[in-house]
Order: structure tokens, then sequence, then C-alpha cells
DNA sequence: CTAACGGAGACTGCATGCAACAGGTGACCG
DNA sequence: CGGTCACCTGTTGCATGCAGTCTCCGTTAG
């Protein structure tokens, strides 16, 4: 209960909303399932209020959907919903970076950016895993701070409904391939395009920087197709059990 | 109560949404207004309960914002936010079209679009008021058929946020321009605009269809300049009394 | 043996009661 | 006369009871 995200002091629909989404995305369910809401009731320690109105928040992100007879199911996810997310995630940090390098953002704003970056590099030359939990808490600083560039609290909206799409985040990969021999290669890449954006919102190239963004968000993409060649990997993968990967029909 | 949108047969749930979207967007309340349950109950007609998912809901729509006492108020659209949403809605549709061009849409499955868009050439060049009802809806069901075709539920969702904001829709301005000189015009240049947009849909130019759908997107932009020019006419503008047009700041 | 019908169980959607918290107002004290 | 404290009202968040409906299983008739 130390570092959970069950924190008190928030509302029961939050820690509902915050614990089941948890608990879809660690595989606790399969796609398809049912969420009936008297054993989540039990299971959650919450009431069935709080609980009916964590589940509409979920189906409205796009992890549950509703069934016909009333009710939800957690969703199914194939890994064509997936390279859609993720294009879309990277079209949308896109138009985030466009709209802070197109504004004219001061230097000065950019600074918080410039130093998760620079602690980013401090990361990426260590293979230790706790290099790499620090790497993904960076990396999603990062890409935070990027949204918050663009001032656009739609843009951010849009890109929640996004990011909760299992493999589809920023470095949904990355942890899991700490013991993998491209996983390096592949921060130092990132960490390149991320030092690459902040030349070019800097530098006011609002298409330069979109381009870049666009390209970033792909890496996730290859990350997919390097964990799903072992499967040992994917296994621990958050949410892997929301997806159907029939690659054998492409 | 024939042809509104309170339609039985639905859930209460659905009708309070449907409603209050309604209602707010009609400028029955200020922005700022706290959405009191009570009172919303007994002019809504239905529960506390459903009101209060119909709430969740518009709030992860964006039309409302939580307060910090609890609660939610009506939100508050700034002429910056409306720029950027309606962007964004180019952005977004722009990617449809994107992903429809790469895959290759058939010619078979782009039918219904071109049927659409004669049925619009055969609207645009009359000047009364029923070609200009009967155009936003053709409009609606163009853009409609552009999503469908992208086959990207999350696009879809994603959209579905940018649309609901006030004037960053599709056919926001049109109707309100039924007699403004300079509707015409536009409506001409929106319909050369869906043609192209088909055509590099067809030939499967990706980066093209792109760049016209998010052109496209800015004509709504331009029609925002032109009925702030009258302010007469914008009183009329569903959801105007939600926005703070302040542009002597800028 | 199969198919259809009936009943029971479960689940959801909805309504309402209760408690806690915030905000505002009035009275009292300095 | 001003400031502060206490009370009161309004509102939300939560819990739970109730009714409608859907499904599944068992039984019975053909």
């Amino acid at each position: 209960m130390a570092a959970s995200a069950t924190d008190t002091a928030t509302s029961q629909m939050m820690r509902a909303q915050l614990r089941l989404r948890e608990l879809i995305l660690s595989g606790e369910f399969r796609h398809g399932d049912r969420m009936s809401e008297l054993p989540l009731v039990e299971r959650l320690g919450v009431s069935r209020t709080p609980l009916r109105l964590a589940l509409v928040k979920l189906e409205h992100e796009g992890l549950l959907q509703e069934l016909p007879g009333g009710g939800y199911a957690v969703r199914e996810f194939t890994i064509h919903d997936i390279a859609q997310a993720n294009e879309l995630r990277g079209v949308l940090e896109g138009t985030a970076a466009r709209f802070a390098a197109e504004r004219g953002t001061p230097r000065r704003a950019l600074r918080p950016m410039q130093r998760v970056s620079d602690q980013i590099a401090e990361v990426i030359y260590r293979a230790d895993y706790e290099s790499f939990e620090r790497y993904v808490a960076l990396n999603g600083r990062f890409h935070a701070e990027l949204v918050r560039l663009a001032e656009s609290p739609f843009l951010e909206r849009a890109l929640d409904i996004v990011t909760c799409v299992p493999f589809a985040s920023a470095s949904s990969f990355v942890l899991s391939e700490a013991e993998l021999p491209a996983s390096r290669e592949i921060l130092v890449i990132a960490h390149n395009q991320h030092l690459a954006l902040i030349d070019a919102i800097a530098g006011r190239e609002g298409a330069r920087a979109e381009n870049i963004a666009r390209e970033h968000a792909r890496l996730a993409l290859q990350n997919l197709q390097i964990v799903l060649r072992h499967r040992g990997v994917m296994a621990r993968v958050p949410g892997h059990s929301l997806t159907t990967f029939d690659v054998d029909e492409g």
C-alpha cells in the first residue's frame, strides 16, 4: 500500500478505475470476459455505484465494450488495432510537437524537456534493470512534457484514449526488452529522436517536429515486432492477454 | 416529442446524455454554470443515477469539467480552444483519409461516399434554406463515411471528443451562413475538396489525401472568422454561449 | 431421442436514503 | 464597527433495495 496506485485520499470511483485498469492490463481477464459487477465489488472493495462509474469511464477509454444485453466485456485488441492506435499516437504527438513549434515555444519553456532528455542520456548506456525502469519513467515524463507544450486540452484527451491501448503507449516494451540485445540500440535511436524533436521545436520547424514525432512513435511497433519473436518475453508485457496476434493470416 | 432525440426504447442514461448535450449546446447554460444534479433531475425527468453517468460521459467528452469540490460545471471554450480543436479534427480526418488511401480502398467501397458527394453537388447551387439543411445532413454523412473507411475504432473515438466541441464539427456554421453572401462560395470550395479527397483515396495517394482533409477542416475556421463579423448571425449558432471570443487581445 | 417450453437464477439498470463536506450567512465578541 | 466562529443549507458521493430482463438448464411432450 506504499507506492501502489491504491492511494487513498481519492474517490472510490478513481480507486476503482485505476485498480480495474491495472487488473485488466495485467491480464487478469481474458478478452471477451464479462465484467460482472458483483464479483468486482467483492474484489475491489468498492460499492456498485462507483464501480459502475469506473466501468463507464473504461468503456469510454476503449478498454471495455458494451454488451448488447447490457453490461460490459473486456475488449479484444487485434494486431491491426494496435498498429493503428500506435500510428494514431504518432499523429497526435506529432501534432503536439507541431503546435509547440508553430507557436514559437520559447527556449525557457523547453527547459524541463531538455532536462528530462539529459537524464535519459545518463541511463541509456547502463544495462541494469533499474536503469530500464528509470528510463520508462523518464520517457513517460518526456512525452507528458511534449503534450503539455501543445497547450491543447483536447489533444491531451484524444491521447488519453490512445495511450491506454495495450502496446500503444510510449514505452510499452522497453521493460520487457531489458534482456533483449536490440533494446539498447533502440533506446539510443529514441534518444536521438528526442534531441531532434527539441531542436525542431526550438527552431519553430513545425513540419519537421511533426514528422520526427510520428517516426518516433513507430519505434514502438518495431519493438512489437521484436518482442513477438520472443514469446517468453511477450508473456510479461502488460495487456498481452487482451490481444490476438494472428500473424499467420498476413 | 416526435422527431426529437428523446426517443424511448433507449436507456435513461442515453436519454440524459443526449438531452443534456442538446441543452448545453443550445445555450441553456452559461459557461461556468454548476450542473447541479437535483435541478437537472427535475428537468430531464431521469433519476440521479443515470444522470450522474451521463455527467461522467459528458465530462469525458470535454463538454463539462470537474470542479475541485466535486460536481461538474459547463466548460468554457476560448477561441484558442476552438481553433485547436478544429485543427485537431483536420489532423484526425486527415489520418482517416490517409489510412483509407494507404490501405488501398477499392473503388467499390468508395461508392457510398461518391454517391453522397453527387447529392451534395445537387444542393449547393440552390439558395433556399431547405437546401442548406440538406447540405448539412449530407456533409455529415460524407465525413462519417470518411471515418468509416479508416476502419479504426480509436480514431473514431478520438474524433468523437473533438467534434462535440462547439464550432469544431464539420458543418458548424453552414446553416448560419445561409443568409451570408460568402456561403455559397465556401460550399463550392468544400465540394471541390470532397472530390479531390475521393480521388486521392482512390489513387492511394495517402499524403495528398491527408493534406486535403486537413485543409478542408480549416474551412470551418474561415467560416468562424466570417460569422464573427456578423454578431446577429452568431447568436443563432449552437453553443455560442459557451464561448468567449476575446479577439481584442490578439 | 430431440426439441420446445417453463422456471429459476443471475445480472443489470434504476431509484432513493444516508452521511460527509463545502460554502455561505448570521450572530457574537473584541 | 470589524472579524471570527458556528450553524445551516445545499450538494455530492456512496450504499443498498427493487424490479425487469436475459440466459441457461431441466423437464416434458411428441
